[in-house]
DNA sequence: CTCGTGACTTACG
DNA sequence: ACGTAAGCCACGA
């Protein structure tokens, strides 16, 4: 299994509604790899997990790497690009709270697998 | 193997 | 608070 797999996997177990730092991602692989995490987000497919040859069988292959964010609290990036608008939208969505480009509550919405 | 590249983290100034 | 530097690890060239 390739690390970035086993990074995305982890992240479909963050449940709706919280989120999750690199660092936690990371510790939950036993490694200390934060920016090779942030390296496998930023390649994740994002809703086209494509096995080699066989494409994603209809299954629900969504990766919520917009739930993983930096261990201060920050948004981290999302798409390529840090502070995505769009990563904030989505996160609202789903019940978090965004103060300053930050989390609100923090300790509360986040997830220690 | 070596090097460069990060959606990181921690420590300093 | 903000910028820098160093440590860190996977991956591809």
């Amino acid at each position: 299994m390739r690390f970035e797999k086993r990074v995305w996997q982890k992240c479909r177990l963050i449940p709706k509604g919280k989120v999750s730092s690199y660092k936690e991602l990371a510790k939950a692989l036993k490694t200390k790899a934060y920016r090779a995490v942030g390296n496998a987000l930023k390649k994740n497919p994002y809703g086209a997990w494509q096995t080699k040859g066989k494409s994603c069988r209809r299954q629900r292959c969504f990766v919520p790497c917009h739930r993983v964010i930096c261990s201060d609290g920050s948004l981290g990036g999302y798409q390529g690009k840090l502070n995505s608008k769009k990563k904030i939208q989505l996160l609202k969505k789903e019940g978090i709270k965004i103060k300053n480009k930050k989390i609100a509550d923090f300790e509360k919405k986040f997830f220690r697998f």
